[in-house]
DNA sequence: ATAGGGTTAG
């Protein structure tokens, strides 16, 4: 009994220290614990299973699993799922399908919990197909739907451009009072509809929320702040930020950096400066997302020397520049003209192994473009294996700009051929060009293809 | 043990 009790105990340190992501005081708690007489159970472990692939990487979870039964204990359900959360996290189908092969050969079955995970890592990989097939296939068809099945569902569904989908499956879901909506599936569906520009439907869904008798959190409000500032509400958007103040909800980094990149988009340094500071004079920690903001806002003053001083303060915290970062400055250099140095660190970026650089491309291309170089930004965009329809608009919209007609016809066929659209505005934009100079057959061409591709929309 | 908010480009 009294060993009993001091596992137990024991489990709860270690629980809380995990918690503080304080793995190594957690592990050393287990070792005195072990000299006193105390042994470790499946809790213990599966605790550090879990903290291990949440705050570092699958490997050491794998390590965790192997003392785990070097010390005879044997893992269950939970330890596996965890470790697909580590797998999940690393976006890793194989190690995913590794792990739940190696399930069913020691008898342990999947829940609902493996399946949530694995849907939601198809989703975060773009597969929404083979999320979908794993709902119907393994949990409709054997297991009972969680309300977190439907929650991942719902954000995968945003989250791959399909809120509209996303929103009827939660109206029939809700008639059929199959599942009863939750904080976390308001704010998912507000971000979604705001994200995908449904102003008018991310109201109505946080009319919804008010009426529930659900209190909004942190996450509902950022979100509403974004949405004000995305439909250019400045005020309405501090308002929010004031609100959330008085509720104590700015404790950490999200509602500031919110504000600050808001004001810096629309050219409001001052602004962006004045809440970026209030934050830190609030002691809160940069982290990369706040340095990211503060780079982009010393590029757009063109202060690329101030932006030197941070990236050396980033290495120094130990945090590590992203993509964003990375991005932000090629985009920056090109602002202040040098092309030759963007060019450069692009190239470098694409030495770093990010799973895409293609917005640091979209931008240079751009950028490109309008300092009179369409023959290199053409050039790089025949390079680009990957390519989205705000490359195309890029292009075609600057190419119309110089009255190159032909080749921005070009480009749009090649982007409708591909199944991507440009705005419609610059659709028009070329036909007309195209007519302007006789180029008659040309456009009849880009309209016809033009007409096909709204049918098939 | 799984799901939600902040950063880049047209």
């Amino acid at each position: 009994m009294v060993c009993k009790l001091s596992t137990r105990l024991m489990n709860i340190c270690v629980s809380s220290l995990c918690k503080l992501q304080q793995l190594e005081k957690a592990e050393s708690i287990i070792i005195d614990a072990i000299r006193l007489g105390t042994l470790p159970d499946v809790v213990t472990y599966n605790t550090l299973v879990a903290a291990y692939c949440r705050f570092v990487d699958l490997d050491s979870g794998y390590l965790i699993l192997n003392r785990m039964k070097e010390a005879k204990i044997t893992p269950n359900v939970i330890t596996y799922n965890s470790l697909l959360a580590g797998a999940s996290k690393e976006l890793s189908l194989s190690k995913c399908l590794k792990l739940l092969n190696e399930m069913d050969k020691i008898g342990i079955s999947p829940d609902v919990w493996s399946y949530n995970t694995l849907m939601h890592c198809f989703f975060r990989l773009g597969k929404p197909e083979e999320a979908q097939k794993i709902f119907q296939d393994n949990i409709f068809n054997k297991l009972s739907p969680s309300s977190t099945t439907f929650n991942t569902i719902f954000t995968g569904l945003c989250k791959n451009g399909y809120t509209h989908n996303a929103l009827t499956l939660f109206r029939s879901l809700q008639r059929n009072g199959i599942f009863t909506p939750e904080l976390i599936t308001y704010n998912i569906l507000i971000d979604g509809l705001c994200k995908s520009g449904q102003l008018r439907a991310a109201r109505s869904i946080l009319k919804e929320l008010g009426q529930s008798g659900l209190e909004p959190n942190a996450s509902t409000y950022t979100t509403v702040m974004k949405y004000c500032f995305r439909s250019k509400k400045f005020e309405e958007g501090i308002e929010v930020f004031h609100e959330m103040k008085k509720n104590g909800y700015t404790y950490d980094a999200f509602p500031y950096c919110t504000v600050s990149s808001a004001f810096a988009k629309t050219g409001k340094l001052k602004d962006a400066y004045k809440f970026f500071e209030l934050m830190t004079k609030k002691g809160i920690e940069k982290d990369i997302v706040s340095y990211n903001i503060l780079v982009n806002m010393y590029c757009i003053e063109g202060r690329l020397d101030k932006v030197d001083d941070l990236l050396l303060e980033i290495e120094e915290s130990g945090l590590k520049c992203d993509q964003y970062t990375h991005t932000t400055l090629v985009d920056g250099l090109c602002r202040i003209g040098n092309i030759d140095g963007a060019l450069e660190h692009l190239k470098y970026m694409d030495t770093l192994g990010f799973d895409s650089n293609l917005v640091a491309y979209n931008c240079m291309v751009d950028r490109l473009c309008k300092v009179g170089c369409s023959n290199t930004a053409l050039e790089i965009y025949e390079k680009m294996e990957e390519k989205d329809s705000i490359t195309y608009t890029s292009i075609v919209h600057n190419l119309c700009k110089e009255r190159n007609f032909l080749t921005a016809s070009k480009v749009l066929l090649a982007c409708l051929n591909r199944g991507m659209r440009v705005l419609r505005g610059t659709q028009r934009v070329v036909v007309k060009g195209l007519q302007s100079s006789g180029l008659y057959s040309e456009a009849r061409k880009v309209q016809a293809k033009i007409r096909l591709a709204r049918i098939i929309d």
